[in-house]
DNA sequence: ATTTATAATTATTGATGCAAAATATTTTAA
DNA sequence: TTAAAATATTTTGCATCAATAATTATAAAT
């Protein structure tokens, strides 16, 4: 697949990889059946590391087998979308709490550093996209729990299974820097219970744009 | 497997299905090596199903694939089994607010029929110990989040790994009917919060009883 | 004696082939 | 013309086979 690859990684996974960018791509649109075959034999492989893969995606929740019928790509109705927000919400605004109780001085300089950088890209959608991913990958990552980190990826990518999924509107990035200027202060402030809410709130508001 | 099922489900959901049974009984220990060609032999069935359900299997998390170097079964540390209670403690006090804010009156008389049962087992162990899980299993289904319910159902597995994971320990019981007594009361005074608190409490006793 | 390199063995990973099952199509009968 | 049955085609699912990569052991050289 790649020429050059620091950490070589087994077939099914590239194939997983690359069929999860086809679904969110809606290349592999939502509810239509996945022709295994068709596909291995466009990327010249064969069906088993497709299979494998097929297997994988349907433990994260991309995909839904069906005895006998095959792979589809999972619908994920209104009602799952905020099912998964609700969760998402509950799990990060955990981390958060955590974080706010637990991270030593220097971790929590490195969350207002990565927020600085949020309030620089307020100009330019993507970084500010990016910022905002990276800012709650921290999160997740000082909260040191990687169960949770694990469930928090898989929910994120079935959320991207939705057309409505962004997280960030083209009017909402104002707003999702004032809410994370309200985490960030709860956060520093040590108040884990404030920054746990205000985590919350900050979800129920893109769940709201979302909408 | 069994001789009449009325969803045939596939072979490699079968050998999923054994390994987790052989998994969480000790015969494969965690951290060690799981020979699929010899266990595919032992079986009487070929690589094929065995790799795919070792896929799955890692997906729950309960195996960890190795480039190269095959399939081993993870290694739950102290740490690991307080981070997933911590996790199942969030999730199950979230779906106890959500039943005591959104239950229906008959679907409150039978969460409440169910602690009756529960009651009256108190000198069973085997049959306390299904009826707890009973209970929870309602809780879950009735706060009506399909998404939530796997990730539940994937932790509860990966707890099982660990040696000191039942959640009922022999003095126990006491102790966990008085707690399913506050929760219960809780849900039917409709006091979301407060039966989130003691689900969660309820959690961390168990956690101190585990260790 | 220790370290390095090469060879051999072992195990994973990927490809191909075959059989069973499900669906779709065609033909026949009412 | 429509419905039912049979046949054919498509596709999944399991097994076998081949190749690649890694580890271990042995031999040689320093």
């Amino acid at each position: 697949m790649s020429a050059l690859s620091l950490a070589p990684r087994a077939l099914y996974e590239e194939v997983a990889e690359l069929l999860r960018q086809r679904i969110f791509a809606r290349e592999l649109e939502p509810g239509s059946w996945i022709d295994e075959l068709r596909i291995a034999e466009a990327l010249g492989i064969s069906r088993t590391p497709m299979r494998e893969a097929l297997k994988v995606l349907a433990a994260e929740g991309l995909v839904t087998m069906k005895v006998r019928r095959g792979a589809y790509v999972t619908e994920v109705s209104e009602k799952d979308l905020r099912d998964v927000y609700h969760l998402l919400a509950l799990l990060e605004s955990d981390a958060a709490r955590v974080v706010a109780q637990t991270a030593s001085a220097e971790q929590m300089a490195k969350v207002n550093a990565l927020h600085q950088d949020l309030e620089e890209a307020i100009h330019d959608r993507d970084r500010f996209f990016e910022i905002n991913e990276a800012f709650h990958m921290l999160l997740l990552e000082l909260a040191d729990n990687r169960w949770r980190d694990q469930v928090v990826a898989d929910l994120r990518k079935v959320m991207k299974l939705n057309r409505h999924s962004s997280l960030l509107k083209e009017g909402r990035i104002e707003q999702s820097l004032t809410e994370h200027r309200a985490i960030l202060q709860a956060l520093t402030a040590r108040q884990p219970e404030l920054a746990a809410e205000r985590m919350t709130a900050h979800f129920m508001n893109g769940l709201q744009a979302a909408q």
